[in-house]
DNA sequence: CGGTAATCGAGACGGTACGTCATGTCTTACA
DNA sequence: TGTAAGACATGACGTACCGTCTCGATTACCG
């Protein structure tokens, strides 16, 4: 970015820190629409001059934000010895994390933002979509070792189909992202919703 | 609303269509946040007043242009004999409309709104989701009365495991939203990740 | 400027008026340069915008609320039946209202903008020059037609001999504009520094 | 100042030279105001902390700035045997330099400065305005000494009446600065408006 | 058919946030 | 210690949009 030759003041982290605190304080208490720039600068005792140094835009402000927040609490899968049982040890902490709180309000917000954006479309996904994807494939990939799954599966396929409806209930809001939803959503996409030849 | 006596000039259903036909437009071309109401107003040749006269806010307007532009397509599901034959006759067309233009954008824009405004959401999903899913609905019901599929069947769980992905993929944009992938996602739902029992 | 046929909302005399007066006053306070636009709007209980809207910048604001505070006193000049009497009776006056308050820092400050604006400059001069040029114009043509001149009197050059000292002081400072220092100067101007002809 | 024990890093003069030709060049471009202390740091190759280690505040770097660049031409006046000459070869010089480059601007931003602060004002006095009154006021020894003007001549009112239309024409510009007014300021403020008595 | 009442376009209004810019101070590493 | 680089807190800038308002003009119905 800048200070390539790390002559001047370096960049203050304690300033960093503090805006991000700020923004993700902030981002959970109301829409991003409604938290300003001035209010999270107030907020972190910091210039919004220093925000706009380092955040091109509020929206890439929160991306850090709730990345940040998001991370304090990152799941661990363990391996279950069968394809559920993973994909459950994977799915339920996640489910469980963005219910929590009012995320679902933050990355709308973003997602709003990723539709006009291309570039802040792929830190989004970079971000929040991939790595989760990716350990939902290495359980696809042990699953396949184990012989579970026959080769030729459509892992991207499968991958939407466990995390489309997750994110559909968070976004949407008809019904509620429980453990037993997820469980629900594992079965039937394990299994099918047609009965299996008998 | 207003005028519950017939008394006065009636609303002018010109500047109706005006402004609804000047917020589609607009909403096609950038942002519901790069939308003014003024230049809504301007568009449409109407004054900024007229407009909140009968939304309380842009982003009512945009529900309601949205939804005008949207049903001008209204897919009709035929009766294929199957439920795969069913649900892909409804899906693909949906699945065509939403990634005919920029719809995502709007349609994220709205879900943005309804993180933090219930009654939105409400209106909301009677408008866009509900709908559809009735429609869904009626045809797990009569794969039911054939036999295609258990009584006891979670259908909810069904309509989420089927329009959950398709909206993952409007909304999020990792990867395309094709007929081929309306056809994978029916296919896979129906008969399940893993092998059916031998 | 704006509102051609008199069409929409017209412009509020009461925000005028509040605005010239909270620039007045904020002018007698303090440097134009620590006057903030924002200060001028919260005193007058007004917005920034509509501020902006008559007046392009804080210079043309403060020209338009010096001009009005100016014109409150307004001198007559009475025929004395001699030049010098008539010089002082417009004079004095003038010297007296412009060591009355702090005006030289505004006008100072009006100066320093005219200085690379002459659009600007001409407005200045127009409000605060001209009028008391003329009036002085006047003066000499009575003085001539009296016989008290000769015909070709350089009475532009006669105008800053008279208007040119009390500047200066005002501006510079380096003495006090007193009535006494008014009388000095209009009798060595009007006698010459040197002594007449023998 | 500082570094009184002469210890450490000796002052830079280099660095000090730069400042003051970035200064007086852009301060010719533009207003001060418009000339902004990281635009002269940059200008020179300097840091801005060491602007400010040596200047308080903008005003007075300009102040310095201009007096450097004023004083490159000292004029330098002749003893011409007669007041009227005197002044003549004092002021025109003056004038000259006044009005060939676009000083007025400087001269009357460093003037709403001195307004409101009077350390400030004696500052720009005594560099710019004594000096000059200081050589008039010899030139009226002279002439005294000579015969040419009675002993009672009120010296500062004469120089206000010399020096005052010259920085009238120069900040109000409803007139240029030429030698030919001069001299008319010189021929009327000697004779008098009024015809002598005969 | 004239009065009443709600609508309309136009556009000014108070308010709020925006993103930028300049000021003057500071913190680092180097000289 | 002086310096260049540059980050920092502060605060004003001028713009844009929001949602409300005040006009005069229009258009129905109702008496």
């Amino acid at each position: 970015m800048t200070n390539e030759g790390n002559r001047g003041r370096p960049r203050s982290q304690q300033a960093r820190q503090a805006i991000l605190d700020a923004a993700a304080a902030l981002l959970l208490e109301r829409a991003l629409s409604e938290v300003s720039m001035d209010a999270v600068a107030q907020r972190a005792g910091v210039s919004k001059a220093t925000i706009y140094r380092w955040w091109p835009t509020k929206e890439a402000l929160a991306l850090d934000a709730l990345y940040a927040e998001w991370n304090t609490v990152r799941p661990f899968p363990r391996d279950t010895g069968s394809l559920r049982g993973d994909l459950l040890s994977l799915l339920r902490p996640w489910a469980r994390l963005a219910s929590s709180r009012p995320y679902g309000r933050v990355l709308a917000a973003l997602l709003t933002t990723a539709q006009s954006d291309p570039v802040f479309a792929t830190e989004y996904r970079q971000r929040f979509v991939e790595p989760r994807r990716d350990q939902a494939r290495a359980l696809f990939q042990r699953a396949t070792e184990r012989g579970e799954i026959p080769a030729g599966t459509k892992i991207d396929v499968a991958l939407d189909l466990l995390y489309g409806p997750l994110y559909h209930r968070l976004l949407h809001g008809h019904a509620p992202l429980t453990d037993r939803f997820v469980r629900d959503v594992v079965d039937m996409a394990l299994d099918g919703i047609l009965p299996g030849p008998a």
